[in-house]
DNA sequence: CATATTTATTTGTTCGAACAAATAGACTTT
DNA sequence: AAAGTCTATTTGTTCGAACAAATAAATATG
């Protein structure tokens, strides 16, 4: 599999560096003497020298050499989600059914739950995602508290069933989104929502609450949802990124 | 600057990528075809497809060409991992107590839990992660499966119980991670595992599956975390990049 | 007709060679 | 001694060539 010549090199030269033999800060041979010394050509020693900057482990001047700079990789990893839909991971295929609509103050209670001040004003909007077909059983249950200011959402939500809310504010009070806040824990479903859900009361379920943040770091609208754990993974893919303006 | 011949060719295939000129879904010109095109060597080429690929924009295989994936790099939101343990969320403070090792093949049923292919070797690590302190129950547990050809992590896990184990095998093996799949449930717990956590049997928990795959988007380590509900938050935070190319 | 087998195509890996660009260190000049 | 110049060294870029590995498509085989 990876048996390749660069590959066995840069583990080799890996290793040497962890292990300490190149300590951190002292020079690497040349390439050139990389090539004599492993009987590889110059372009096996450079890509296997290219993966070990990659990683973050080695730095490299024309005239200077090779540089150990780091002992074990730190580079960083990033997701990337380009839409608010997709970080929902909902696509064209669900669907939102509105049940109730409900202004209300947060007691300590959903204080708690939520993670907002006491006593501030909200309206809740609760609603079924469907998998847009058919008569199968729903993924998920949502409850968005929005900003008593924009109450106005609760008629547009029942006219747009596809829009996530989130893109709602966005465009019709401009109100921007700089941060997403996403806490994902387990929990049991309650009885109201098993039969809603139609799932068996008690049994596992993911509970995803998510935080709209403004750029002034001020909560305009929260979401919690509400997935059966049979019918819901949440995916993530996260990509390394390349840096190379030099380490940290 | 970026005259360099790859550079160029790069971004002018980008910009026939974006422009539409090369579709989504469509192949580009062979590599020789390119030379050709182009008055340029294969390695100049290849080191400007090199570049397509880690924007994301292109993907290759043999024999079939290379195909537009993407019409502009990803961005949105971002979320920054800068290390793999900020990503599993172990602090320093957080620690592993070895608690099995195993080689094994897949047999259908773990084939479907961790999603590999069914009859694989693999070195199953199971551990126990501990609030580093005192008689705190448990946080989690971690089967990690790591490809039989590093069985020799078997032992250098036990020696550096602070090192998460895609480390090892990075600095170790030099096999580097490109890209990290998670996948986030819930469930239940198993007897067994409810008593190593100290925890009630059936009681909710998250599971979070994830896949370290390398550049050839080959896992060679697959991770199983179960943490009860009420000891383990998964917490993210999502930016909103610039991304100047324009809006979506 | 279904199943191996072969073949052609395309990307992946490796070599050897040459010149370019940067720059540390030695040398020269003022 | 300070400033500029040269030079040797080291990484960076580019070329040309050859073979390996994967695999889609064509062909042969049962």
């Amino acid at each position: 599999m990876s048996s390749q010549r660069h590959n066995e090199l840069a583990q080799l030269l890996a290793e040497g560096i962890s292990s300490g033999r190149f300590p951190v800060g002292s020079l690497l041979p040349t390439e050139f003497e990389l090539c004599e010394q492993h009987g590889a050509s110059r372009y096996t020693v450079r890509k296997a020298l290219e993966a070990l900057q990659e990683m973050g482990l080695i730095s490299r001047r024309k005239n200077v050499g090779t540089r150990v700079e780091a002992t074990r990789p730190a580079a960083g990893f990033t997701q990337s989600v380009a839409t608010v839909d997709q970080l929902a991971q909902y696509g064209a295929e669900h669907v939102r059914t509105v049940r109730n609509v409900e202004e209300l103050v947060a007691d300590l209670e959903l204080a708690q739950e939520i993670g907002c001040a006491g006593g501030t004003r909200w309206l809740r909007i609760s609603s079924l995602r469907m998998d847009s077909g058919k008569k199968a059983r729903p993924i998920g249950w949502t409850d968005v508290y929005v900003d008593a200011a924009y109450r106005e959402v609760g008629w547009l939500v029942r006219e747009t069933p596809h829009l996530l809310i989130s893109t709602l504010i966005e465009t019709h009070f401009g109100r921007r989104i700089a941060r997403i806040r996403q806490d994902i824990q387990a929990t049991s479903l309650s009885k109201t929502l098993a039969t809603e859900l139609r799932a068996e009361p008690g049994s596992p379920a993911l509970k995803i609450v998510r935080h709209y943040l403004d750029a002034a770091g001020e909560a305009f609208e929260i979401s919690v949802s509400i997935h059966p754990a049979d019918r819901f993974t949440f995916s993530t893919e996260l990509l390394r990124g390349k840096d190379p303006a030099g380490a940290v």
